[in-house]
DNA sequence: TATGAATGAGCATTCATTCAT
DNA sequence: AATGAATGAATGCTCATTCAT
């Protein structure tokens, strides 16, 4: 039966809604509950209670991210690649302002920083990769890749944060142009 | 006399403490108040209340950053003063670890995303004048001061929020080698 | 056609077991019907309510209880078949530890409390009679057949209790002694 | 200051009213805090939850006990002594039933069977040195003294618990007798 | 008839805030 | 001014009971 799936799917649904806006402290079982149209106590049938629900959210949001790295040509230059890669995070995150508050909130609270990422589970990343290609090929700076990441994704999840606090509007052209730039940063 | 200031400082100083390790949500006035050597009613006397309390500590901090572009050598290259900023940021965030997670927590909660930063205001800052000396001297990318920003501030806080998640060991070297890839990033 | 008889008594058994243990507020339907092998519903097709349980399990306790006085020698003496009831009250007791604590529970909570004997229906126990017909043949003291009663299960309910708790082990010496001091307590 | 004793005391005071009624599981914190006139929040500065509430009324009424014993004359018969130790508990538990109804719910309950008397702490009650005592002089039977205890105090509890189930009326000849019984089941 | 997912009333507990001292 | 005891609204969670399948 598909009841089971739905209920919990909508119970996640109405977490992120409820948890982007109030944060996780100022987001009652109850208002999830409601929003999601089952009674408080079906949220202990999915979840062994709100913590575990809010680290489902957060590995359901990974499931949605991972793919995005999928289809790439790899006989394209690491430049385009990791270009398309950033292109393609922007524009989720563009659309997914929820997904983005709750990734913040998240890392950024005693949860998050619990789920310490593990080094290995990181590196197998399809980004990771692509920067070692780029290392190895001399197209890309030989930095630590933790170095590369950031200057990767600092710029973009800054701008992306600025954005949504409504501290200004980001046009397409920005967009490129800091893509750009963070390609200068990264390549040799 | 100055009693007054010191306890309102203490209470400052134990919530920053308290706020850094649990979080808003997991920091109870009354453990504040008892690490600050106060009565918890005394909290009320120097804050509105809670959220006042987190809103001071913000500005505190706030103006604890702000000295850090003083004292440039105005005829010094733009790409040495940028370079020194970042690194007076990177060094203050590291030796103040408490004060970089409150400023996350902060901006990723209710609260700092309330705090809209105005843009008169942020526009004033050094760095904004610096980078936008750059541009004009053809020095610097011409792109908005956004994109500008988020590209200096961007990678560098985000090795310094994995430093400080346990994620890796930040050394001088890659520190170095991250802020000239900034620049890298920046320039013309 | 059996089966509705044993999905009761499976529900029955399961929750002696459970409220033994628990105490009845400590035992969910839920664990007693994952226990009995049924579906939590069921429990509500053979009882109206948890309430309904608990007096029904009371009931056959009870019914195990009566049967302890059959089969006596009418013809033996008074004290003999005293003794003999006792003794296998305590026999019964000792190897039904469940029922033991069941019956303990239930008397002292709100439940049992409510539940109170009519006096008719008690009065027709064996061992009343069989008390009567001690007084009538002044072997035993002429006094309210209560205050009998309480001198004859009295100190034994209390040396089964603690030996449950833990308090102490009873042998079969002791509860020889503390039969036949019992004995003294009633005769005249 | 005694306001801080006062609200204790309402508090065991009403929590003491309240279980004896509707026992541990029927009696909300907010029932017990308003029947005491105090907050809600009030009742866990001074217990640090329910559980340790319900073990500090035990502790409460033990301590009520234990002067029943007190100001004995050391030179009168054993007899005397024992029955006027008796009499005196027989007394206050009818003067005051929910102490009495408390102490069997709490024996009768996970609480009070998880705090299992001490054997140590238990031997040191005057109860047992009189009964030892009576041993000795050959005056009581040479049993084991639990089972001397529960000759004692089995029929008397008993007693007093089928007199508030309201099973019937106890008179003072009743009880006279009940004693006198009990003692002749003690005696050599 | 049997099931067990769904429900939501009910409860223990926390904690920001107040106010008498 | 400073205190901290007192407050009670708010919330996470449980579990007896229902009912669609």
């Amino acid at each position: 039966m598909n009841k089971k799936i739905d209920k919990r799917e909508a119970i996640l649904q109405a977490s992120l809604q409820i948890f982007a806006v109030n944060g996780f402290h100022g987001s009652p079982t109850s208002q999830i509950s409601k929003l999601a149209n089952v009674g408080t106590g079906t949220i202990y049938r999915y979840f062994e209670n709100k913590d575990a629900l809010i680290d489902a959210l957060h590995e359901e949001i990974d499931a949605r991210l991972k793919p995005l790295s999928n289809g790439l040509n790899e006989n394209a230059p690491i430049r385009e690649n990791v270009l398309e890669i950033l292109r393609r995070v922007f524009q989720f995150l563009m659309e997914n302002p929820n997904d983005f508050r709750f990734l913040e909130m998240y890392y950024n609270s005693p949860y998050g920083v619990a789920k310490n990422r593990s080094k290995d589970e990181t590196c197998e990343k399809p980004i990771f990769i692509l920067l070692q290609k780029g290392v190895e090929q001399q197209v890309i700076k030989d930095l630590p890749e933790e170095v590369l990441f950031s200057l990767c994704f600092g710029p973009l999840l800054m701008l992306v944060r600025d954005h949504f606090t409504g501290y200004f509007e980001l046009t397409e052209e920005m967009i490129q142009a800091a893509l750009n730039a963070t390609w200068d940063g990264l390549r040799r």
